[in-house]
DNA sequence: TGCAAACCCTGTAGCTACTATAAGGTCAAG
DNA sequence: CTTGACCTTATAGTAGCTACAGGGTTTGCA
């Protein structure tokens, strides 16, 4: 199959998997005779790998990695693979820690401003220029 | 006060301050004989106003638009002003909640490896691989 | 046969918000 | 008069694509 078709059955486009091919994520397929890229049910499953892995947020890096656990001896230990996913974890949750601050301290601003105003008046502005010069704001110094 | 003096009293790097006066969000200060860059209070201000911004996760593109209503007559209401603000809100709060489900989705995906294994036997590079030939996956397909 | 649409190719530049060099000029202390 | 700490510009790199530009190929139809 040409690259078209193999991006209308993974939802991926021409581009991403020339990309991910540059990027040595998916091996370099077979070309026609006039240098279109054929391409074969197993490049389409390590596509899928890729993209399924990707939903999960996973960095190209790990990806390469854990696609590389393939042509490792299969008796070798896990834990290089737990330790990839723990790492995924870790990296998310204090994502949302951060930004459930952020959310709390922007609402914290917008509170600021709850009535229509001009932009003399505009509590929002005033909290902010009052932070650039050094007071207390709203939304970093709220107890 | 040079470059080095206003970052150190911002905490923000030189080549960060440079940058920013690159992007228009800082205007360019006056030079001494040798061209080196003379900052006053006021870039300072405009400075920690920038960073009080990002610290908040604004975009520089906003905070540009942010720092332009100074210029503004001041009886121009503030409703932009809050768009602003509000828009950063419900940004942060769509990523709060697409991270929430990509934990969830992953520490599914870890529990298929609770003790240890071979990374043949593995829980998650199994169920990795039997996604990517469009089996259900514990990550995505859990009811 | 001729032509146009729909493919495909490579290479390059753009996006965000910096960060990190390289290669050089300036200034004050000792 | 030299050392070290500053400063300058210009350029490239980061992550993961996306969007061209400028070309070649294949297919179908009149
Ligand atoms: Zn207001
Ligand atoms: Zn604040
Ligand atoms: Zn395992
Ligand atoms: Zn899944």
């Amino acid at each position: 199959m040409q690259i078209g078709e193999l991006a209308k059955r993974t939802g991926c486009e021409s581009e991403t998997i020339r990309y991910y091919e540059r990027e040595g994520l998916l091996p370099a397929p077979a070309r026609s005779s006039s240098g279109y890229r054929r391409y074969e049910q197993p490049h389409l499953e390590q596509l899928a790998f890729i993209l399924h892995c990707r939903s999960l947020g996973m960095p190209l890096a790990d990806i390469r990695l854990l696609a590389g656990f393939h042509q490792q001896p299969a008796a070798e230990p896990c834990d290089r693979v737990n330790a990839l996913i723990d790492q995924q974890i870790s990296r998310v949750h204090s994502q949302i820690e951060a930004l459930q601050k952020l959310e709390i301290q922007l609402q914290q601003l917008r509170a600021r401003c709850d009535s229509p105003h001009t932009l003399a008046d505009c509590g929002i502005l005033k909290t902010l220029d009052d932070a650039a010069t050094g007071e207390a704001c709203a939304c970093h110094d709220a107890s």
